[in-house]
RNA sequence: GGUCCCAUCGUCUAGUGGCCUAGGACAUCACCCUCUCAAGGUGGAGGCACGGGUUCGAAUCCCGUUGGGACUGCCA
């Protein structure tokens, strides 16, 4: 059987799960699903103990599984790696490719002078120091020659071998660093393709000098890798989304009623896009369709107006059966097993009315761009005074005789018109001729009386859902706030 | 500073030498629909950074300029 690609996702938890990460997995997980036998593995990149909290790992096995990436092996945890990572190391001395060095970063520093190439002179190279308590772990880099990284995205990049300083692959603590422990596992994993973000680049010549050494010290020749870095995605101002700046945590967007395919199919916009004009297309034809090759080489900006216009229309696609359930998280977080974080539900639990919610539901889903609208847009149902929008109540009730007097002969009208959409907006339209106003006039004073507002969905089927009661109540309230 | 990457409407992109009078989407504007708000419909405005080549022909290829960005850690 022919093996498909191997890729991994591997992030390092260091904070919120970021969304250029998140495309970075999709990718990966991309090419593992459009090739049979394709395995997409998690790594968890953990080795840096003081900046890696258990929150963070969870967060992003959390965020994938929203997403939908479902992983064929892992998650798995570098640090478990590390006696294979300090054995590579020792292969790696015992094999002359490293030495070991004693400078500290000052004296980097003094040294440097008027030298143009940066990074580590290579001072210590010669000296044959052995193993000390400072005593850092250094590869020696060819001094001639060019490395060129076979990037599948951008083509041949070619880095000489001079401008590559003998990085340092081990502390002095022994403490194996990325660029090696990276390599080891992907070597061991018998990764195919890195498919990582573009600010890696630098490190791949690295990374394959690496990854060569190896495969001569250990008589193991694993094929190298094939590259891809993807563009950066980056903020209005053109810089690297940043963690501390930029919205970037895939969980607010969750929390915020994003739904995980119009996130995804957005993520897949962006340095890539499907054949044909239509850009909201299935996953199954995203899979199909999508080639590293394609992918684009600039950076893209993370443009939420387009997210959400997109959702919108994931939302608007749903049947209503399934747009009540997504909303559960929002509507009554009571009831379900996930729910949004720092959001609070207006009413009690006592107060909602789920029956009821199934009937208004129809009117909010076309409304709305993301789940998180759907609360404000139902509260005046569900709580027993509606929310005031005082400004909206001055200027149509308050400072507004005639509106007050159509309130006058609504309560009236309204206390025996038969309890239905269509009657109430006969009732309201023959109110309002009599008084000279259109039914856009007559409508906003009933409205902003009884939705506390002059937005929401349409008047008449949310006065029939509301009950006659509770209209009625409203509207002796707003005439009494009105002459108060 | 050094190394490397990038460059089509405001944004995401299509475009791989003639199909380009440069297509689509978001945003924006106008109009239509309309009980508000949305949604929807129709239409408009808006782009190949610049300069040289190569070619019968360049958004597409080459060089340069300019502009942006990443990296430059005993982080990942």
């Amino acid at each position: 059987m022919l093996a498909g690609p191997r890729v991994r996702f591997a992030p390092s938890p260091t904070g919120f799960f970021h969304v250029g990460s998140a495309r970075s997995a999709l990718f990966n997980w991309l090419l593992a699903r459009q090739s049979p036998g394709g395995c997409f593995i998690l790594r968890i990149e953990d080795t840096d103990a003081d900046r890696n909290r258990e929150e963070w790992v969870d967060g992003i096995i959390t965020a994938m599984a929203w997403l939908g990436l479902d992983l064929d092996e892992g998650p798995f945890r570098q640090s478990d790696n590390v006696a294979q990572h300090s054995a590579a190391a020792d292969a790696l001395l015992a094999g002359g490719y490293l030495y070991y060095c004693d400078c500290t970063g000052e004296d980097v520093v003094a040294r440097k002078g008027d030298n143009k190439t940066p990074g580590y002179d290579g001072y210590c190279r010669e000296r044959h120091l052995v193993k000390g308590t400072n005593t850092a772990l250094r590869f020696a880099t060819p001094r001639e020659g060019v490395t060129v990284v076979r990037d599948l995205i951008r083509g041949d990049v070619e880095f000489a071998n001079r401008t590559i300083d003998d990085f340092v692959v081990a502390k002095s603590s022994g403490a194996v660093l990325y660029a090696l422990a990276n390599v080891t596992d992907d070597r061991n994993d018998r990764i195919t393709h890195v498919i990582r973000g573009e600010e890696h680049l630098p490190n791949a010549p690295k990374q394959m000098m690496l990854w060569s050494a190896l495969n001569a010290v250990s008589g193991d020749d694993v094929p190298l890798p094939r590259y891809a870095h993807l563009p950066l995605l980056v903020n209005e101002q053109r810089k690297k989304l940043s963690k501390r700046k930029d919205p970037v945590a895939t969980e607010s967007y969750r929390d915020q009623g994003y739904v995980a395919p119009a996130f995804v199919n957005y993520l897949a916009l962006l340095g890539w896009s499907p054949r044909g004009d239509q850009e909201i297309v299935p996953l199954t034809t995203i899979i199909e369709q999508f080639r590293l090759e394609d992918v684009s080489h600039s950076p893209a900006f993370f443009d939420v107006k387009k997210l959400s216009h997109m959702n919108g229309e994931y939302l608007r696609a749903m049947s209503t059966e399934e747009f009540i359930d997504a909303c559960a998280p929002w509507v009554a977080p009571w009831s379900t097993s996930w729910r949004p974080t720092d959001r609070e539900v207006p009413w009690s639990e006592a107060d909602f009315d789920a029956a009821l919610f199934a009937r208004v539901a129809p009117l909010v889903q076309e409304r709305v761009a993301t789940l998180g609208e759907v609360p404000a847009m139902v509260a005046f149902f569900f709580l027993e005074e509606a929310p005031r929008d005082e400004a909206a109540f001055d200027k149509t009730l308050r400072n507004d005789p005639l509106a007050q007097a159509l309130l006058g002969v609504a309560v009236e009208r309204f206390a025996e018109t038969p309890w239905e959409a269509s009657a109430l907006h006969e009732a309201t339209i023959e109110l309002g001729e009599a008084m000279g106003l259109n039914l856009r006039k007559a409508q906003a004073p009933i409205r902003c009386a009884v939705t506390g507002s002059l937005v929401g969905p349409p008047l008449f089927e949310s006065l029939e859902y509301l009950g006659r009661d509770k209209v009625l109540d409203r509207l002796h309230a707003a005439l009494a706030r009105c002459s108060g």
